[in-house]
RNA sequence: GGCGCGGUAGCCAAGUGGUAAGGCCGAGGUCUGCAAAACCUCUAUGCGUCGGUUCAAUUCCGACCCGCGCCUCCA
C-alpha cells in the first residue's frame, strides 16, 4: 500500500516515493543541537521519524531508503556550554552526541544512514562554498563586521513554507528578537548565513567565504550543504518537528535555491509538539523531562517510546506519567502476545500468508496514524489469542507490526512467564523449601516461606512444574 | 494583534453525514491451596455550548466559551 503523508507545503496528502532513476527513497531529518540531553519532546519528533523510516524500509526495501540526520555541533548554545564549563567545544559536543546515541538506541531508534557534523571539514567547505554561490548571485551580502547574510528580498518564492507573508508579526517581536545584530543587517527579515568571530566565541572560528571574516556557519546554512553533500539538489521528504518550519526551513528552501536552481524538497513533513502536563515543555514550569529522568522513576524507555505513538504525530500530544503508566501495561499485554503467538507449541499449520494486520499497516500508511494503527493491532492479536491458533505466518506478521512501530517485545524473563531469574543462594534456597512444604500441602509454612522471600525482596510465582523467582516489584 | 491546532467515557486517544476503534484504569470471570501473571467478558443513547443545513450531524456551516502552539536561530 502506498505511503502518503502531510506535505507542510502543499498541505495535502501526498503519496511518498522516489523520485531519482535509482530508485532510493532520499530523506532528511533535522537533528538535535547537541550541547545537553535531548528531552522527550525532541525524542517524539525523531521516534516519529523512525516510524516513518522503518515503514518507508517496508514500502521500499532496506537498501531502497536513504535516511539522514544531522547533528548541530556550532552554535551560540554550544559554544556558551563550552565556556561556560572552559573545555574545548569539540568535548562538549562529543560527550552530547554520545548520550543522544545512547538515548536513541534504548529508544530503539535505527541509526540514520549518514549523521553529518556542522563542523566536519568536508561540509564546512561545502557550506562555505554554498555561500561564496549566495554571495556571487546577489543572493547574499557582506556585513559591516564581516558577517554574511542571505537577502531575503532577493527571493521572490519566501514564505511560501509558512505563509510568512500572511502573517502580521507583534509588534517589535522581530526587533526584540534581532536586536543583537540589528545594526548589521540591511534587512529585519535577513538571517545569517556566515557569523563573523566574536571574542565571545573563544577558539572556534574557521575561514569564511572569500571576503567574509573569519568566524563559523550559520544554522541554516549547514543542512543546506549536507543535503547538498548527501543526498543531492533535490531531495524527496524533509521532516522535522514543526518549530523549525519557521524560520530554519524556510531559509533552507531559501538558500537552497537559490544556490542549486533547483527544487530542494519534493515534499515536508512536520511532527507536532509534544506538551507535559497540558503545556510545552519549559525548565520554567519544570516539566522539562529527560529519558534518565523517566528511567529514575522506573520506566523504560520502550514505554516512553510507546507513549510518544500514543497520538497522532500531526497533533499536539500531552504527556503525562499516567500515559507511560499506561503504555507500561500496554507494551506488556502486546509481549505477552508475542511470545504466546510465536511459541512453537501453539502454532498451527495454515496459509503461508497473513493479512489479519494489514489494517494496522493501512493506518501507518495513512499519514502516519500510530494511534489509529494500534487500535488496530490490538484486536487482531485479540482474535489470535482468542478464537484462532496462530500460524508461522501469524507470527512473523506479529512481528513485521512490532518491527514497523519499532517495540521491542519484553523478553519471557522480563514477563517472569516460567523463567528463572539469577537469584543470590540464599533466596534459592527459601525458594526450594517453599516449594517442598508446599509439595507437601504444608501450606503455612509456605505462605511464611513467601513472606521471607518477599521481605529479601524476591517474588515466588508458583508453576505447573515448578517455580520461577523473580524481584519484588517496586512501586 | 496575526497565523494555526484542539475540546470524544475516570485518564489517554482514533474516527465517520446514518447513528461511537483501541489502550490504561475499574468490575466480574477462568485458572490457582494462597498470591501473582496470563487469558476471557463488561464499561460513552453520546462526542465543549447554542443555533443552522439535512430524511439523518459527534462528523458540514455560523456564533460563542475554554485550552494549546507559533509569530526569526526551540523537535
Amino acid at each position: 500500500m502506498p505511503i502518503r503523508l502531510h506535505d507542510s507545503l502543499s498541505r495535502e496528502l501526498r503519496e511518498l516515493k522516489p523520485s531519482q532513476p535509482d530508485g532510493v527513497f532520499r530523506f532528511y531529518n533535522c537533528g538535535p543541537t547537541v550541547y545537553a540531553p535531548a528531552h522527550i519532546g525532541n525524542f517524539r519528533t525523531f521516534v516519529v521519524n523512525d516510524v516513518l523510516r522503518r515503514l518507508l524500509e517496508l514500502e521500499f526495501g532496506a537498501g531502497k531508503v536513504k535516511h539522514v540526520r544531522n547533528l548541530t555541533d556550532v552554535d551560540d548554545k554550544t559554544i556558551q556550554r563550552a565556556r561556560d564549563e572552559g573545555r574545548p567545544l569539540a568535548d562538549v559536543t562529543t560527550r552530547w552526541t554520545e548520550k543522544f546515541h545512547a538515548d536513541c538506541a534504548a529508544l530503539n531508534c535505527l541509526p540514520p544512514h549518514e549523521e553529518p557534523r556542522a563542523t566536519d571539514p568536508r561540509y564546512l567547505r561545502e557550506q562555505v562554498n554554498m555561500i561564496e554561490v549566495l554571495m556571487d548571485k546577489g543572493n547574499a551580502y557582506r556585513a559591516p563586521d564581516g558577517s554574511v547574510y542571505f537577502k531575503v528580498s532577493s527571493f521572490k518564492d519566501y514564505g511560501r513554507l509558512s505563509r510568512v507573508k500572511e502573517r502580521e508579526l507583534q509588534p517589535g517581536a522581530a526587533l526584540k528578537a534581532h536586536a543583537a545584530d540589528a545594526d548589521e543587517k540591511e534587512d529585519g527579515s535577513d538571517f545569517a548565513l556566515w557569523k563573523a568571530w566574536k571574542p565571545d566565541d573563544g577558539p572556534n572560528k574557521w575561514p569564511g567565504p572569500k571576503g567574509a571574516a573569519e568566524g563559523r556557519p550559520g544554522w541554516h546554512i549547514e543542512c543546506s550543504a549536507m543535503n547538498k553533500a548527501l543526498l543531492g539538489e533535490t531531495i524527496d521528504l524533509h521532516t522535522g518537528g514543526v518549530d523549525l518550519l519557521f524560520p530554519h526551513h524556510e531559509n533552507e528552501i531559501a538558500q537552497s535555491e537559490c544556490c542549486n536552481g533547483q527544487t530542494f524538497a519534493r515534499h515536508w513533513y512536520h511532527s507536532e509538539h509534544l506538551l507535559v502536563d497540558g503545556k510545552k515543555m519549559s525548565k520554567s514550569l519544570g516539566n522539562l523531562y529527560t529519558l534518565d529522568d523517566l528511567v529514575a522513576k522506573g520506566f523504560s524507555p520502550m514505554a516512553l517510546r510507546y507513549a510518544l505513538l500514543m497520538g497522532h504525530p500531526r497533533k499536539q500530544l500531552n504527556f503525562t506519567l499516567d500515559s507511560l503508566h499506561a503504555a507500561e501495561s500496554a507494551l506488556a499485554t502486546l509481549s505477552s502476545n508475542f511470545h504466546t503467538i510465536n511459541d512453537p507449541r501453539n502454532i498451527v499449520a495454515g496459509p503461508e500468508e497473513c493479512h489479519r494486520f494489514d489494517e494496522v499497516f493501512d493506518q501507518l500508511s495513512d499519514d502516519l496514524n500510530t494511534p489509529g494503527a494500534l487500535g488496530k493491532f490490538f484486536p487482531a492479536a485479540r482474535e489470535l489469542m482468542a478464537t484462532v491458533k496462530p500460524t508461522k505466518a501469524d507470527g512473523g506478521a506479529f512481528q513485521r507490526v512490532l518491527f514497523a512501530f519499532g517495540f521491542q517485545p519484553l523478553s519471557l524473563k522480563q514477563l517472569a512467564k516460567g523463567a528463572v531469574y539469577d537469584a543470590p543462594s540464599g533466596v534459592t534456597a527459601l525458594a526450594e523449601k517453599r516449594w517442598a512444604a508446599k509439595l507437601a500441602k504444608d501450606y503455612a509454612t509456605a505462605d511464611a516461606l513467601r513472606k521471607e522471600l518477599a521481605a529479601a525482596g524476591w517474588s515466588m510465582a508458583d508453576r505447573k512444574d515448578g517455580y520461577s523467582l523473580e524481584p519484588a516489584k517496586k512501586s
